[in-house]
DNA sequence: GTCTATAACGAGATAGAC
DNA sequence: GTCTATCTCGTTATAGAC
């Protein structure tokens, strides 16, 4: 990945001249324009062509900077899994507790008719079907259900928690509901089964509290 | 939907010759190929062509059956569709309290790796775009998810589960978690994500006895 | 680095013979 | 009802000029 615009005029270190040239660098514009189009239409979708459209780019251009679409579609895909992660992150370390921690998740504002740009990806054959472009996509969600599962662990161990809630079970459980959520909203149209998805969850996980707390 | 082939060999009751011609009427073919193919590659990655093949049918068979491919889409999802109810309605009647009911459902065998052939057309652009296309996808989550509020609501109302647990909520939840598990199986590649989320949800319902029982 | 030209192929549908 | 021919357009590149 190549630094983005707004760089300084008299750059303090030795770089390429080439990376103060434009205000946006042609490949980063080609990766944004790419991940907005595999979260809108995923992967089969989504043609070079449209891609280029998008950036204001040439197809000389793009098969200058990448390989393909594949090529292209990868770059994009970490792009918007690092933003996803920061995302959650910021989330997970909201609350105090174990519960709030997991709730500030759930509870986060989302557009759940655009669906998770993470998410999206695996319900795709032709990324499933490539080690290479499935990569992203499941290091992201080993991530973010590894996090939840300390973060309930955790909360079983200072009592916060009852005994006996498994933190790998729970967290995937957590995951799953915000991925299907998104399901539930595109099918009906409506952000409505999400919000009550999450809810749901909230109130379920209310009722784990270790008793006598 | 015309009868399926088997037919006898003097019809009993009067019925155009031509429902008894084939083992398999052409449209039937059609149909379930394009049920296959849109599981497997949604709609957006299904062409015509492709179900031409899989049916053994050529490109005048299927236009003479259907206006085009949105057309036999739609016939295949509704298919697909009354499918899935029938199976969701055996495993909800399974049970006799609600916990077991909700737990037949989730732990029902799947295999997570293929995903859900309804809920799958939700992630799919052109799907969401045509009211005619999302239909069949709406009807059966909203058919679901009221058929599990009605199993909650009536656990609640004879004192199985505690008082305050949100019928409507916790029905969305649980589809959610089925939904959403088929995402983390398949960025994982593995069952196992799906089968821990399952899990998860059971676990969680579990805690959900009202007090004293 | 970016552009245009070209190409081989598939998508999605229509037309008309049989 | 099913077949083959045809059509227009988009996809996913490669080639080479600028």
């Amino acid at each position: 990945m190549h630094g983005t615009g707004s760089g300084p005029l008299h750059p303090v270190v030795s770089v390429p001249t080439s990376m103060y040239t434009a205000a946006v660098e042609t490949s980063e514009r080609l990766i944004d324009s790419a991940a907005e189009l595999l979260w809108e239409r995923g992967y089969v979708g989504t043609s070079p062509r449209a891609i280029q459209e998008r950036a204001g780019a040439g197809q000389g251009s793009m098969y200058h900077h990448f390989r393909g679409k594949s090529d292209l579609a990868e770059a994009a895909m970490r792009r918007s899994a690092e933003q996803l992660r920061a995302q959650a992150e910021a989330q997970l370390a909201t609350g105090r507790t174990a519960q709030e921690k997991a709730a500030a998740y759930l509870l986060r504002e989302r557009d759940a008719l655009r669906g998770c740009r993470v998410g999206r990806m695996a319900m795709d054959p032709d990324v499933i079907a490539s080690e290479q472009l499935r990569a992203p996509v499941r290091e992201t969600f080993d991530w973010l259900t590894g996090r939840l599962a300390a973060i309930v662990a955790e909360g079983v161990a200072s009592g916060e928690l009852r005994e006996g809630l498994d933190p790998d079970d729970t967290a995937a459980a957590i995951v799953a509901v915000v991925q299907g959520g998104y399901v539930l909203a595109r099918a009906a149209g409506s952000q409505e089964p999400f919000d009550r998805a999450v809810r749901g969850a909230v109130a379920l996980l209310a009722a784990q509290a270790a008793p006598g707390r």
